[in-house]
DNA sequence: GACCAGGCACATC
DNA sequence: GATGTGCATGGT
């Protein structure tokens, strides 16, 4: 892969799309937890959950820790696999207390290389999840895979459509400087793509970017 | 009414 | 280790 191509591909699609404003949350907690929410869900499902968790004001690691699962499903019901959800939630919260004492800021101060990991083993907790808690929530500069990312850098011959999770994250975070606002809004940008283009024509190459990729002669 | 969405764990081979 | 399946709501 030529060295500075993915950092073109940023700047191509930011020039299209602008500033993406991610991730929509007021707190680092609401954040965490709508990374749960969202796991193969459409935002605006996850907002209606977040929505109810506000309303009843149990939007606090101590107040989630405590609450019934029955009850908690329940709130989040519109995010869909409530049940699923709910548990993964309570293992989260969990791991938050008996690790950190309830407090993002003290999970903030540990190094990525142990707290991924950790994070990792967190029932419920997959990559992709984990690195948007980790990128989004504790501003650590990680890059984060998705299904679009897969996609979409697999029908333009930048990846295997079959590469491993974090083998396609090692191909972003070794052509790109380790920064955070970088990879928040180029993950941001990569969906805003997925959703504008690769739903509407499955065999879409890329549209924009394939082109890009063809005229620099890139491979 | 089918199809999809900002995944993950678990069973089975 | 690869492959399949359950989990579920709400929008297009």
């Amino acid at each position: 892969m030529r060295k500075d191509l993915l950092a073109r591909i940023y700047k191509r699609l930011f020039k299209t799309f602008g500033p993406r404003g991610w991730w929509p949350g007021q707190s680092p907690f609401e954040v965490m937890v709508g990374a749960v929410l969202t796991q193969n869900t459409a935002w605006t499902n996850v907002e209606k959950a977040i929505r109810n968790l506000k309303r009843e004001k149990i939007l606090t690691p101590a107040r989630l820790d405590n609450i019934k699962i029955s009850r908690l499903a329940r709130l989040i019901r519109p995010a869909g696999y409530f049940n699923v959800k709910a548990k993964r939630l309570k293992s989260l919260v969990g791991f938050l207390f008996e690790e950190y004492k309830g407090d993002l800021r003290r999970m903030r101060k540990e190094r990525i290389n142990t707290l991924r990991p950790k994070l990792l083993g967190v029932h419920g907790i997959g990559p992709e999840t984990c690195d948007s808690i980790l990128l989004y929530a504790l501003e650590k500069p990680v890059f984060v895979i998705d299904a679009y990312t897969k996609r979409i850098f697999s029908r333009c011959g930048v990846a295997k459509e079959d590469i491993p999770y974090e083998e396609l994250q090692s191909l972003f975070m070794e052509d790109l400087p380790k920064s955070v606002s970088l990879y928040n809004e180029y993950h941001a940008l990569i969906v805003q793509l997925g959703k504008d283009i690769c739903r509407k024509d499955p065999k879409c190459g890329l549209c924009c970017i394939r082109e890009f990729c063809k005229n620099k002669n890139f491979r």
